[in-house]
DNA sequence: CATAATGAACAAGGAACATGTTCGATACGT
DNA sequence: ACGTATCGAACATGTTCCTTGTTCATTATG
């Protein structure tokens, strides 16, 4: 088993059980309780869990959002797919902003050898891009949030008030026709908006997943939308929500 | 030999002799001529030099700079010192903008365990800082050089006119009492001189090489130093006359 | 057209990483 | 305070990835 699924199972396997011990991990991955240790020491780095003497915590009990590094190795194959479909919605010599999150990591990465202006309002994203010879790197002031790299706050807003783009391309933690665009996090919403105000049309992504779920922080009506990219996995009852709202819904 | 070793002497090589056979370089790195070709490939890529048939003839003939992986690896003990020292001329809850260039990026290295505020100007030492708990990362805009990933442009300078910090961190191309401190790059400049004016006291950094050039792009006379830091490596013609103009210089 | 250079493909060597084991130090419960 | 269990540092082993060298078919040059 590879260390990225030992975190994985470790971290799901708590947020079903609450707390485990360091002998339980251990025989549920099959390894040995010092690899355990040495896993759960960086997953209590991310902020995933809280260690105690014996065992560990969960600490993603709540609504809360795992940690980057935990979400990028899931469904990787999905969101490289959406990602590939946004890359090709758009055309060489557009300018394009591009939020932050995992999915759009994948379309950035799906954007570097296209001829295109692009500012990445995450530095995952950003560093994603650099050496790409044929895009325009525009990085937005910031403050990167810890492990997620989402620049926000008023430099973001102000860079962002600054510059208009043809298209912004908005990753997002929930969405559903009844409450719109959410997200976790209040100043990141705030940035989508900035950057969707920015932008002549909005193209949104989102994994099946999201389309159950309601984040905290509203970011903006299905109205406000040209587009939603996601999988084939989505379920169409969402979908034909959205589509019945006047958003093209493409599944990948 | 490592990698980076033999990168160096290529390099260097051709800057003395304008033009070497692949042969010559395998002899005179002691290694295979398919490795020199490698390696050419790359130094190529990063501009170092220019192929044809049978060897490779050096770009950096003129007063150019050398790209920036080449610059990281020359004199990094002296850089670390000079970092160091820089370190501790800053006090606790500090803000401070930290330019770009490879000695200003040890000095990223070196506040990574700090309780300060950091704007860098440039993504390699905003890497360099991201993930440390301690330290507030706020990013300016702007659009990232290649290679050297220095922010400059007017999103840098509309960034840094809205913060104000007790500590600028200037690194230099040339630096005499004479030409004042100096620069490859014009873009590179003005931000410079931004970054000087939203600052209550400024601190350059050069090691000993930078006294005896002075680069195209003009930023500050010596009077608008507080600081110099440098090695004590640094002529002390050079140094007595900044030390005249009422430049404090600390070489370490 | 002949010769030399080139770069792709394959193989060998070594460095870096992940994992497991051992053992002294440390924290917890009684 | 004592005994026990957990912890993490240090070492040993296995695995993977990167670097280097060799071979050979292709390509450029005179």
């Amino acid at each position: 088993m590879g260390t990225t699924e030992r975190h994985r199972r470790i971290a799901d396997a708590l947020r079903e059980a609450h707390e485990l011990s360091v002998a339980e991990l251990a025989g549920l991955t099959g390894s040995s309780e010092m690899t355990v240790r040495r896993d759960l020491e960086i997953l209590a780095d991310q902020g995933v869990l809280e260690r105690f003497r014996g065992g560990a915590r969960s600490l993603l009990l709540r609504g809360e959002e795992p940690p980057f590094g935990l979400r990028a190795r899931e469904g990787e194959e999905a969101k490289r797919r959406i990602a590939a479909d946004v890359a090709a919605l758009i055309a060489d010599g557009e300018s394009v902003v591009l939020d932050s999150g995992t999915t759009c990591l994948e379309v950035a990465k799906a954007l570097r050898d296209r001829r295109v202006t692009v500012m990445p309002l995450s530095l995952h994203a950003a560093n994603a891009l650099t050496g790409a010879p044929s895009v325009r790197l525009l990085l937005p002031g910031g403050e990167p949030r810890p492990g997620e790299l989402a620049l926000t706050g008023p430099l973001t807003e102000a860079s962002l008030a600054a510059v208009r783009f043809d298209t912004a391309v908005i990753g997002c933690c929930g969405l559903t026709a009844d409450d719109g665009l959410t997200a976790y996090d209040l100043a990141d919403a705030a940035v989508k908006r900035a950057a969707m105000a920015s932008s002549r049309r909005t193209v949104a992504v989102a994994e099946a997943a999201k389309f159950s779920r309601t984040a905290l922080a509203f970011v903006a009506p299905p109205t406000a939308l040209h587009a939603v990219v996601t999988d084939v996995t989505a379920p169409a009852a969402a979908t034909d929500a959205l589509a019945a709202a006047g958003v093209t819904v493409r599944k990948v």
